[in-house]
DNA sequence: ACATTAAGTGATT
DNA sequence: AATCACTTAATGT
């Protein structure tokens, strides 16, 4: 799992599909393996990116935060996902604007920004993974603003347990109402009052520090 | 046994 | 839906 030669061989899983040989060579030479344990941050909003990251195991949690440490969840990254932002990051030298932390383990490969330039005027494969990373990245995006603005707390909270559900693969979550209502930007007296609703409707069980859904 | 942290509840805005 | 103040329950030391 970190070895040179299994690096190639995740690459050819994940992206053989996409990507011409000579690229994915030029991609197991450039790219940075790295691995993650779960709940680690790897961006802080300010942090100048000179990498950009390409997801090849578990799943990443990109989120906005304000002033008082509130947070907002924005977006999930998986496997052959990178991040939107970053990809602006990168070519403008901006500052970041988002949180990114591990939700589960992770390894993730590191691209140098000056390689990414290259390929995106030498790959046309590679320019359009990029252009079509971006776009399901806002549309994504879209659809949790979607959720926000037209759904109540009630249905955004299932929404967002399914999701972690998914992403987790499992259907039993290890987490407290805390962490919800932080994801939320809710607070925590009106997630236990949603989910002993949930609970009732036989949606979800409950203990403390875990949640099990009942349907998926 | 005691302290700490998570979850439940009624009242108020 | 959020906040406060308080209770109850579960866990760690």
């Amino acid at each position: 799992m970190n070895t040179d030669t299994s690096i190639e061989a995740i690459l050819g899983d994940s992206f053989g599909y996409l990507f011409e040989k000579k690229l994915l060579k030029e991609i197991g030479e450039v790219g940075q393996m790295k691995q993650f344990p779960a709940q680690q941050t790897l961006i802080h909003i300010g942090d100048t990116i000179s990498h950009m990251p390409l997801v090849l195991e578990g799943s990443i949690k990109i989120m906005t935060e304000d002033k008082d440490q509130s947070e907002l969840l924005l977006y999930y990254l998986e496997l052959g996902d990178t991040c939107a932002v970053t990809l602006n990051c990168c070519t403008t030298k901006a500052k970041s604007s988002i949180r990114a932390v591990t939700e589960t383990e992770t390894s993730i490969l590191f691209i140098p920004v000056s390689m990414m330039e290259k390929w995106m005027i030498h790959y046309s494969s590679w320019r359009a993974f990029v252009l079509e990373s971006y776009n399901s990245r806002l549309n994504e995006m879209l659809l949790a603003i979607d959720n926000l603005v037209f759904n109540n707390l009630e249905e955004r909270v299932y929404n967002y347990l399914r999701d972690k559900a998914i992403i987790t693969k499992s259907k039993e979550l290890v987490l407290s109402h805390q962490n919800i209502a932080d994801d939320l930007h809710s607070s925590r007296v009106v997630i236990s009052r949603i989910m002993k609703k949930l609970e009732n409707n036989h949606q979800i069980k409950q203990g403390r520090n875990r949640v099990e859904l009942m349907k998926i």
